[in-house]
DNA sequence: ACAATTTTAGAAATCGATTTCCAAAAAAAT
DNA sequence: ATTTTTTTGGAAATCGATTTCTAAAATTGT
C-alpha cells in the first residue's frame, strides 16, 4: 500500500542506518555530505535513502540547528499589485536559498498586524518583512521582533524612528522628476493629490513634488496640496473639486494609480480633455495603467525587485552577519530606483515615451 | 540588554520550570490548559511566562506532535489577480483557525512544481492546496503528497484522474451562461478562445460554449473553435486572423480576460465596433475589465471565496476526519458559482446589465 | 478514623536530526 | 616492524515540547 513508512511512521535515518547497519550519526553525516565520512559510504547512504523514499524532517533538523529556515512577510492587502508582485519577489529569494516564505495581510488594520506578529514570533521565524498598515502608527510591536532577536526589515510603508533595516523606493527623486516632466510638458497649474502624513514615503513624494514645483519657479494655490488620496472615489471626488475651482489646475500628480484614475474619469466626465488639458501621472504602475483610455503615465516602483532584493538583504547581510557573529557594519537603508513610465495621460508634447531615472 | 532570554537563549519550559520549582511537563501541560493540572498553577505558570516573555518553540511542538500547523499553496504566479485573490481567502481562512499560510509560486514550470512539493513534504506541512502549472501533465509529484500522508486539495487548474479534494468553478454553466447571453443579445457567429487541452477548466468552458451553440441551433465553422489562447498577444494575433477570414465572428467568448482584451485591441485596430459590430465576453474578471473602454463583460470566479472555501475544506471536513479517525464520507468535489458580470463589450441591446447565475 | 476514589504533579521516554567527543582502523613516517 | 598521524565511523548528548505512566496528595465515602 504505502511504500513509504515503516509502520505507517515516516522513514528516518534510524532506518537507514538500521537497514544499512549503520550508526544514524554517521547516516547524517553522509546525507549532509559532511567531511568526515567516506565517499563509498556517502554513496551507499544516499541511494538507500532514495530507495525508502527518506523525507528530511524540518522540524527535527531546525529545532536541532535553532533556526527555522523560514521568513515570513506582512503586508497590509496581498492582493494588491504592487504587493502580490513585491511577494513574488521575495518568493523568488526565498527559492533560491531554500528558504520557506509565509504570509500574512492585515487588511490595514493594526489590531490584525499586532496579532501577526504575535503568531510569527511564535513561529520561530527567522526574518520578518513587513511593510505597515495605513493605521499603524505606533511602534511597540515591532520593538517586539527585535526584542525576539528575529530580523526585522522594513519595506515601503516604513517607519523611520525604529533602527531597522529598511527598504523604499528613491521617491522623492520619482515624484521629482515626474513632476519635472509635467512641467516640461507645458503644464503650470500642478495639483498633487498625496497620502497620510504619519508614512514616510508618502512625505517623501510631497517633498520631490514641492522641490519641482520650487526649482521651476511655480505658484500653487495652497489647496493644490491635498492629502489622504488614496483610492479611485476619493480621487474623483478630490479632483471634481479641484476642477470647480476658479483657478482650476492643468495637471496632477498622485500618489497612487487608483487616485490617478479617479482624476482621469472625473476630468472626463467634466469635459475636460486628457492630456491636451489636463496632464496626469500616477503612481506604481498598476497593470490597467497601460490599458485604459488614454493610457496613464505613473512612476514605476520595480516592485519585484524591491522583493526580492528586500529578501535578500536578511540573505545577504544579516544571514552572513549572524554566522560571522560579526557585529553591525552594514548599511542599513537600501533604496530601489523607479522609473518614470511617460504614457498619453501626460504627453501633450508628442516627443519620446520611456525614461529611465 | 536583553530581558528575554537567559544567556542569550530564548526562555523554554525549562526556565519556567526552574523559576517556580515545578517540572517542565507540568509546565508544559498548564501552558496548554490540559486537564490535569490545577488552576493555580496555571495561572502561576501563565503569568510566570508572560513574565519572562516565554515564546512557544513550535518547532519543537511540530517535532513532537508530528504536525505542523501550517498548510501551503502553489500557485503558477502570485501576482496574478485571480491567484493573488484565492491566496487573500486562504489567508483569511488560516488566520481565523490559527494556522501558518506558505506560499510557493510555479512561474508555470512544471518542475519548479516538483521542486516546491519536494520542499513542502519536508516541511511538515500538514495540507498542500495547488493550482497546476500549465506545463503539469504527470501526477506522480501529487501521489507523493499523498503517500506522505498530507492532505492534498486541487483548486482551479486540478487534475481529475487523482483521488483528491477539489474546488473549482462551475466552469461549463459559466461559459454556458456567457454565450447564451451573447446569443440573446443577438450576435450568431461567437467564436470561442480556449486554453489547452489537458486542464479541465478549460474543457468545460469550451463544453458549456458547445452546450449553448448547439442549444441554439447554430452552426460554426470549425476554425471559431481555437485553444491555447491565454494572453493578450495570442488573443490579438488569433482575432485579427479570425477577423480578417472571408466569414467573420461577430463576437468572441474568451476563456481568460487577457485575451479578451487582445481581441478587443485587435477590434479596434481593424475599425470593428465594439459592442455593435463584435461582442465579447471574458473571464475572471480581472480589475482592468471595468477600467477599459468599452467595459469589459466577464465571468466572476469569486477567487476570494474560492480561495477560503478552499482552505476550509482543509478546516472543516479533513481536519475534523483526522481527529475523529473517522473513514472517508466526504464531498470530494466542491463547486464555486459564478457570476456573469455584464458591462459595455457585450451589450448591444441596452437593457439590464448584471445577473447573477 | 480509615479505606476507596479521584486529582494533581513529576519522572522519564519520545519526536528525528545534529554534533561533539572518542576509539578503532588505515595510512604515513620513522 | 613500530610509532605517529590521519581517516573514518560510532556512542551519546542535545535541541524544546509533549505525553504516558506512576506516585503522591487530596477528596470522598463509610
Amino acid at each position: 500500500m504505502n511504500v513509504n513508512r515503516k509502520n505507517n511512521r515516516r522513514v528516518t535515518i534510524y532506518d537507514i542506518a538500521k537497514e544499512l547497519d549503520l550508526a544514524p550519526s554517521s547516516v547524517s553525516k553522509a546525507l549532509n555530505d559532511m567531511p568526515n565520512i567516506s565517499d563509498k559510504i556517502k554513496l551507499l547512504v544516499k541511494s538507500k535513502a532514495k530507495e525508502l523514499n527518506y523525507k528530511h524532517n524540518l522540524n527535527a533538523s531546525n529545532l536541532r540547528k535553532g533556526s527555522s529556515s523560514t521568513i515570513a512577510v506582512i503586508v497590509p492587502k496581498i492582493n494588491v499589485a504592487f504587493f502580490s508582485n513585491v511577494i513574488a519577489g521575495m518568493e523568488e529569494a526565498c527559492f533560491e536559498k531554500n528558504h520557506r516564505l509565509i504570509i500574512c495581510q492585515t487588511d490595514e488594520s493594526f489590531t490584525k498586524e499586532i496579532q501577526a506578529v504575535e503568531t510569527l514570533i511564535h513561529q520561530n521565524v527567522d526574518c520578518i518583512l513587513i511593510s505597515l498598515s495605513l493605521e499603524t502608527k505606533s511602534t511597540e510591536h515591532l520593538q517586539e521582533i527585535i526584542n525576539n532577536q528575529i530580523e526585522l526589515i522594513q519595506f515601503d510603508r516604513v517607519n523611520d524612528s525604529l533602527d531597522s533595516y529598511t527598504i523604499v523606493n528613491e521617491n522623492k527623486d520619482a515624484a521629482y522628476n515626474a513632476v519635472k516632466h509635467l512641467i516640461d510638458q507645458g503644464y503650470k497649474k500642478i495639483a498633487f493629490l498625496g497620502g497620510p502624513d504619519h508614512l514616510k514615503i508618502y512625505m517623501d513624494r510631497k517633498e520631490g513634488y514641492l522641490k519641482a514645483i520650487k526649482e521651476a519657479n511655480i505658484t500653487i494655490p495652497y489647496n493644490y496640496v491635498v492629502k489622504d488620496v488614496l483610492t479611485t472615489e476619493s480621487g474623483m471626488s478630490c479632483a471634481n473639486e479641484l476642477l470647480h475651482f476658479h483657478e482650476p489646475p492643468d495637471a496632477f500628480f498622485t500618489i497612487s494609480d487608483y487616485s490617478a484614475l479617479g482624476v482621469l474619469k472625473a476630468a472626463n466626465s467634466l469635459g475636460f480633455k486628457v492630456p491636451q488639458e489636463i496632464g496626469i501621472v500616477g503612481f506604481s504602475n498598476e497593470s490597467f495603467t497601460e490599458i485604459i483610455t488614454p493610457t496613464l503615465s505613473s512612476v514605476d516602483q520595480n516592485s519585484r525587485k524591491l522583493g526580492k532584493d528586500a529578501a535578500n538583504v536578511y540573505f545577504n547581510h544579516l544571514l552572513k552577519q549572524k554566522e560571522r557573529k560579526g557585529s553591525d557594519g552594514k548599511i542599513k537603508k537600501h533604496i530601489i530606483k523607479c522609473s518614470l513610465i511617460i504614457r498619453d495621460s501626460s504627453s501633450r508634447k508628442k516627443s519620446f515615451r520611456k525614461i529611465k531615472l
